[in-house]
DNA sequence: ATTAGCTGCTAATACGCATTAGCAGTCAAG
DNA sequence: CTTGACTGCTAATGCGTATTAGCAGCTAAT
């Protein structure tokens, strides 16, 4: 550090014998100088400003214009630990491709001090930095949206969410159909008695998820739901068998997993005696060696188009929408026809 | 958007019957007016503070004191794509549980326009908006390292960098001394002929691991050496064989996988016949089944401390400093005591 | 009575840039 | 010779905050 000061307009006017003004209208082209300002002279500006690297303090150009070309990015739980990575990663990707293509760079809001639950509106909120901001993460701070709703800042939401005071806007996926649509599937399979792991309500992505099953539902028999999410997994298999479904939805993939593993150790052919669907293309699900059917969620996609939005909302004022993007089914190897006889553990 | 003019000091001045000096006062809880302002007058800015909920703004703030909290991040390459993001990802989250727990938000940029080879500095750098910034990558630009060594902006790299017209402040790992350890290692399993896949100079990188193992093979024979990236692992092989060699120190993790495929195919066993050494845990190794021996490169950690000795330099103008953290060495299951005879391969 | 010191506050300024109003000079038309 | 239009530039201002110098009123000490 130490010796050189910093560079200013007037450093590089004095060099070029002009005023500061006049380096300012030259490295803004501004229209309103048009024409106004010889050749002659923007050379010897221009040729300070190469000399000596000058580049102009965005946050003095934010103060006097008010725009800085910078987008916020607040997650609720940290953005890189590694339990959290692999859920983030593609938004972060599809933010930052979006990001760089439209001349934006991204403030990654590191939020509250350690260890405290993140929160977007602290005393110290750098937020307003940033010319709009995107947020994400499983768990959002209700309060916190109300304000950003009332408030005048832009944002979008990664994520359907549900009114705060008001429409939120954001761009999210389309749960709701994608679960129906796999319903739709489990029927055309001939199967009749299901049966639904997970939660009905709670965060707005587990809610679609319930709303597209339970409104799809029509002609098939719910005979089992198993909301609580801490229950053992051989507790749920007993109650599945118990209940005689003959496919299963789970919300989390996990649960899938260990349901699956445990089915398995006791004899229970999958799909063959019980269909498994899980809702959502979680990540890491290569990982399990079986591959569940579910629909995929388009994170990046998501995440761009709520770049763009975002964008669009800070250049143009555009007013709030809302979009939902598709999930396509994805095949697997965990969904098959209806058995004839239900499911039967031994003795 | 809309509506709500932005809360400046002056209005809470206002409301609370005060001048905009002691709104900023009481705010900042200065020094030097200790005792000047008694607690009836704070609580009055206070509630009007806390009634319409301002926010200093953090432009403003930087503007006037020179600092922001922010550190921002530059990538040689894109930061998330998944192809680097294995890369990147244990550096990112090391920078953001250091920044978060200093209080610092990160400004990630995203360099030149999309396409372009990424650089710092353009006519567009934002970079100027942080107090400092981290530097990481594969591929510096010498030129731009020059300039960020000749100017007063604080910087820090993570991994070590060569001089650039001056001492570079970084953290980066002992490769060199990591990769004498395996080094010794070998020696002490009777190994006396030896071969080195990968080259001797380029990347800082690159060269610490050369540099180490040259200085630490006294005594053993380096029989072959094969500096080519291209080569195919077959010729690799051949080359291996047809040296004596009994341990292969390689610098790609990808070379070595091949080699040991291939090595499998021709009947060569490892580490039996030939034992494997790779210079670095490159991320994805477990998803190989087989575990090289290696040393382990403590990302988290060289981001953590890179990310603190930014912040010390930003505030205390810290002189620069060069740190490189210890790579302990990793058990693996491809290094083995020296043969009796040295590997053969069938007529 | 003067000085010194304290309290409680405010005016003024700097930070680096964008922007606007407008000045001085030239030149052509009237 | 005056007017007006145009050219080439600059002075001045505002953005919202932090910070410093210092004012006015008071008390206590000299």
């Amino acid at each position: 550090m130490a010796a050189t000061k910093r560079l200013t307009q007037r450093d590089i006017a004095r060099l070029a014998g002009v005023s500061q003004a006049t380096v300012s209208l030259v490295l803004n082209g501004a229209v309103s100088a048009e024409g106004r300002i010889p050749q002659e002279t923007r050379e010897r500006v221009n040729k300070a400003i190469r000399e000596t690297g000058y580049v102009a303090d965005p946050v003095a150009r934010r103060m006097a214009k008010g725009l800085n070309r910078i987008l916020g990015v607040f997650t609720y739980e940290p953005a890189f630990p590694s339990a959290q990575a692999d859920f983030f990663t593609p938004f972060l990707l599809g933010i930052e491709e979006a990001a760089q293509e439209l001349g934006y760079d991204l403030l990654l809001l590191t939020g509250a001090a350690a260890g405290a639950q993140r929160k977007i509106f602290g005393n110290n909120t750098r937020l307003r930095l940033a010319d709009g901001c995107l947020v994400l993460g499983r768990q959002f701070d209700r309060d916190e949206l109300t304000r950003l709703v009332a408030g005048d800042y832009p944002f979008v939401a990664v994520g359907r969410r549900d009114d705060a005071g008001g429409p939120v806007p954001y761009v999210g996926g389309d749960y709701a159909s994608g679960t129906a649509a796999l319903v739709d599937r489990v029927r055309a399979l001939g199967h009749t008695r299901i049966a639904y792991v997970g939660p009905a309500s709670g965060a707005e992505s587990t809610f679609d998820r319930w709303a597209g099953f339970s409104g799809a539902i029509a002609g098939l028999h719910l005979v089992a739901h198993m909301p609580d999410v801490a229950q053992p997994a051989n507790e749920t298999l007993d109650g599945l068998v118990a209940s005689g479904a003959t496919a299963v939805f789970f919300i989390e993939l996990a649960d899938a997993i260990q349901v699956e593993t445990l089915a398995r150790q006791r004899g229970i052919a999958v799909p063959e005696q019980l269909s498994i669907v899980v809702l959502g293309n979680h990540i890491r699900a290569e990982q399990t060696g079986r591959r569940f059917t579910s629909f995929s969620i388009p994170r990046e996609a998501m995440a761009r188009a709520a770049t763009q939005m975002l964008v669009r909302r800070v250049e143009h004022d555009e007013p709030i929408q809302q979009i939902l993007l598709p999930c396509e089914p994805l095949e697997g190897d965990t969904l098959g026809p209806a058995p004839l006889t239900k499911p039967k553990t031994g003795p």
